[in-house]
DNA sequence: TAAACATATGAATATTTGTTCATATGTTCA
DNA sequence: TGAACATATGAACAAATATTCATATGTTTA
């Protein structure tokens, strides 16, 4: 491993000194990391255009109710989406404006390419 | 498993016409594994700063060469750093300014907490 | 209230992934 | 050209995670 230049010290303190707290960082990476499953991302992307019940996404998602669920639970406690209860079923929107932002951003950036 | 009520078969139907292409989700999954990570991130949000060879990461970071070394070829693979060697160093960059973007974007969702 | 329905959840398994260790590659300087 | 330096990389191991299976919880309807 290399030792550190003389004349890199400043540069290496000034950045520290400029970088988020290792909670904000650390937070911001466990966010990040929710986005950062397909099966997620598909659920994001049918909830960005309106609520829908599990049924619903299991069907779309043509995936077990289980692994939805699942899922589903990882987002919400991630507070990407939230719940309501109609009667039996339970329709799921985003939380947030954010996060059809951030996924939006995402989208574009890969659709550039 | 529950059975699709009649009534929700276009809403279905209607999002899944909407959602992107399940390429473009995957892909967009992938980026955002690549920020999913805290030293990832630590590494993004220094070089936002500006460009920084692998040792001033290393030093800046605390992490061993190895390690760091690693996850630089993790994010340069996926485009979201670059490269530049100057004599014996190699110095990494944020690769677009899209990058930088969504880095702004996820920190600011968690400070905004 | 019992049965049917919609969803949630614990345990187990398989896969993915981050770090370490050892070593290889490529560059400079004497 | 050989030694020192800066970085990259393969293999191995440990930790994290996504899905499945089985079952539990909570709601409605007959």
């Amino acid at each position: 491993m290399a030792d550190i230049h003389p004349e890199h010290a400043h540069i290496i303190a000034q950045t520290k000194a400029n970088m988020p707290s290792e909670e904000v960082l650390e937070k911001t990476a466990d966010v990040f990391k929710v986005f950062g499953d397909k099966t997620r991302i598909r659920i994001l992307s049918a909830l960005s255009e309106g609520e829908m019940c599990v049924c619903c996404l299991c069907d779309l998602l043509g995936m077990s109710q289980s692994a939805v669920s699942h899922q589903l639970a990882v987002l919400k406690s991630a507070r990407l989406i939230k719940s309501r209860r109609e009667g039996k079923q339970i329709y799921y929107s985003l939380d947030d404006a954010h996060i059809g932002a951030i996924l939006c951003t995402g989208i574009s950036h890969v659709e550039e390419d």
